[in-house]
DNA sequence: ATGCGTATAATCGTGTGCGAGTAATCAAGA
DNA sequence: TCTTGATTACTCGCACACGATTATACGCAT
């Protein structure tokens, strides 16, 4: 389905939005991004700014407007957006909207691979991350309800979304290691047996065994 | 904090898990990943696999173990994991699990400039994703409940885990879409009034002039 | 007047991610 | 028996991401 962009990089989104607004130079994009927080969700790489906005005005996304000396500093070249630019930029923003797309996560992988550790090691690390999690929710909480006393809504919602997947992981970690520290994990004892003696349960090795047949 | 790993990609953990079970081939460890499952979170992407291998022999954390020829096919080499390579895997899997880490999403990105599309449409947009998010949803914990039956449930968390987020977005996009249709979302006059006539309202109006003092 | 730190503005080089291509084997249908 | 299509196994090469670097100007203290 989704079909591949011309420039896919996710800062070209923000690029082309920054642009809709008027015409800029790319150290001003960086700046007015910042300004929007975007630099809290995205880090600005300088080397991927430039890349991306050469990459737009490749395709005629963006199109160079003039091109500024002030005083001996490097030439600056302003950009304005196309009107295939607004086009991509709408259609784009649909569909990223509409699909949903499944996404990979640090932790996922982190998840699939614990059992490399043991039981114990494991809620020790669970207990530094929620602990981690949750100094950084409170954090962001408080900047959101400081945003929200001069910016719309509309335009912290992204910040919402992103608050309401951190509990989630809170909850999810807190209930893991719940179950880790009481003991009350399925498999727990044979998990902490292999983590000593690195001998896999009996039921484990006819899966493994199945999960290799594949020559 | 993070030390940047040798090889930082993400399926160079998974290649290493693969090969602490035992000595493999590329293609096998492929075929391993996808019995496990694995392929569904982290499409198997070929050229990386081959690039992710390489690298890890370049840095010592694997080792080819000999270069097999079978029939007239393509010779195979099979490659055992290192001692570095044990140490760099559970290395990485401790700071994977304790540090949580602000991971950029697709969707966030489409929030942040949801402001571009009328607000009609873009209730349209989030209602199509609500439906295949809810599709998803149903078909893998369906699946979950099928594997669980076989699979202990260490193998099968990260998954669990990424149900958990999964209804969180559900539960997100469900009270967003509510609001935006029953009209209840603050500032929804605005943005539809901006929408249509491109005009922007005055409290914004100095807003975006503040946003754009940035030289 | 001199020196230092910081903001402005952009370029460069390298590593690497990954889609597309290649090529041989084998099972089975027509 | 010839063809088709799937499976096995890997290679290639481009495009992109991004860290490191460069270079000027300006404010401020000494």
């Amino acid at each position: 389905m989704a079909k591949r962009r011309k420039v896919g990089n996710l800062m070209a989104l923000a690029v082309l939005s920054a642009l809709v607004q008027q015409p800029m130079h790319p150290y001003q994009m960086a700046s007015v991004l910042r300004e929007h927080g975007k630099d809290q969700n995205m880090k600005i790489k300088w080397g991927s700014l430039y890349t991306v906005v050469q990459n737009l005005e490749k395709h005629g996304l963006v199109e160079a407007a003039e091109s500024v000396r002030q005083g001996g500093r490097p030439e600056r070249t302003v950009y304005r957006i196309t009107e295939a630019g607004r086009a991509e930029l709408t259609d784009w923003v649909r569909e990223l909207l509409s699909t949903p797309e499944q996404e990979q996560s640090r932790f996922t992988a982190a998840l699939s691979v614990m059992a490399v550790l043991s039981p114990r090691e494991a809620a020790d690390l669970l207990a530094q991350r929620l602990t981690a999690l949750e100094k950084a929710l409170a954090a962001r909480r408080a900047a959101l309800a400081e945003a929200a006393r001069e910016v719309p809504r509309l335009f912290l919602i992204e910040e919402e979304y992103e608050l309401a997947v951190a509990e989630a992981e809170i909850g999810f970690v807190r209930g893991l290691l719940g179950e880790l520290t009481s003991g009350t994990f399925p498999g727990l004892a044979d998990w902490q047996a292999f983590s000593e003696t690195g001998i896999v349960p009996p039921e484990l090795a006819e899966l493994m065994e199945r999960g290799l047949h594949a020559q």
